[in-house]
DNA sequence: CCATCCGGTCCGCGTTATAC
DNA sequence: GTATAACGCGGACCGGATGG
């Protein structure tokens, strides 16, 4: 069991000044209230901390040893304490934050090279992955808030409640490049033209690529050729523009490319699919002031 | 079921006074 | 300067009630 602090402390100090009026004065505490304290420590340790000698305290070994063993905790408590206090005068120390692998990778890293310029004594680590892996982690407190765009699995039954807010839309669009286009769907857009097609996709289960079809024919399409799995934006953009197939990326990545025409769209003329970004947190959390810097900027 | 509030009880801390 | 006795007060703890 351990022994109550406020008497460590006690002991500390009567340590440091090897007397116990002397603590009195620093703890604005009577020397009687020192004495009952170092004795009550004395007796739950059963060791002799001090030998009392006339109007002296000789700390014996074992003071020593518990000293040695508080000190170092006690240095770190301090510091600890100066560090909430530092906290209240700017936002400082490390957010952790989860997001998609692409919102990740692009935007946040964005917003974290904006957020940084103007608080530079906070740090990042971002986790990227799929919102069922995030939820968890954001619920054990591993995680100060994530982004997700899928919301939320079956998985997620069991977890404490969350509060969702959306931060962004962006226009997702199946593209290829002109030459593709020209070679497998010149002239006829049907959706089985379109389904016999090769594609990029981001994930083992073509969740993306089965959404956009879901989203723009109102049914599945089993059995996609995907030729690259890959969670990266910025390669799927890369095989689409070198020919390998059909992926899906945000609209405004490719914007230039589509006016010049390198780049060609499946129009199907329904509007385009939304990928919906939110954010979201641990319903309840009073978020620390660096979190709270960061969330105002949106 | 769990969290919170409330009133009553009891223990221990810190005080003063005093002895050494 | 330190230890001890006596004492008052605050806070911790407990059981029960209440509410979401």
């Amino acid at each position: 069991m351990l022994t109550d602090f406020n008497r460590l402390k006690v002991f500390y100090t009567i340590y440091r000044h090897k007397s116990a009026a002397a603590a009195a004065r620093e703890m604005y505490i009577s020397q009687s209230a020192v004495s009952q304290s170092l004795g009550k420590l004395e007796r739950e340790l059963k060791t002799q901390l001090f030998v009392r000698l006339h109007k002296k305290l000789v700390p014996t070994s074992a003071a020593g040893r518990l000293y040695e063993i508080i000190e170092p905790f006690v240095r770190n408590l301090e510091g600890g304490l100066a560090w909430l206090e530092a906290e209240k005068s700017g936002p400082r120390g490390v957010l952790r934050i989860g997001a998609p692998v692409e919102f990740g990778s692009r935007n946040l890293v964005e917003l974290v090279a904006a957020f940084r310029k103007k608080h530079p004594a906070v740090f990042f680590e971002v986790a990227l992955g799929h919102p069922d892996m995030l939820l968890p982690r954001l619920a054990a407190g591993e995680l100060d808030f994530i982004f997700a765009d899928i919301f939320p699995g079956r998985g997620a039954r069991n977890l404490p409640p969350f509060t969702v807010s959306p931060v962004l839309k962006e226009k997702l669009v199946l593209a290829c490049s002109a030459g593709y286009y020209s070679a497998r769907l010149g002239g006829k857009l049907t959706p089985a033209a379109l389904a016999g097609c090769e594609f990029l996709d981001y994930s083992q289960g073509q969740t993306a690529l089965l959404n956009w079809f879901r989203h723009h024919y109102d049914k599945s399409f089993p059995g996609l050729k995907a030729v690259l799995t890959v969670e990266s934006v910025q390669a799927i953009l890369n095989a689409i523009k070198g020919g390998l197939g059909l992926g899906i990326v945000p609209e405004y990545l490719v914007e230039a490319e589509l006016k010049a025409g390198s780049v060609k769209a499946v129009r199907t003329g329904r509007p385009e699919l939304l990928n919906r970004i939110s954010l979201v947190r641990l319903k309840g959390k009073a978020a620390a002031p660096a979190e709270k810097a960061f969330l105002e900027n949106f």
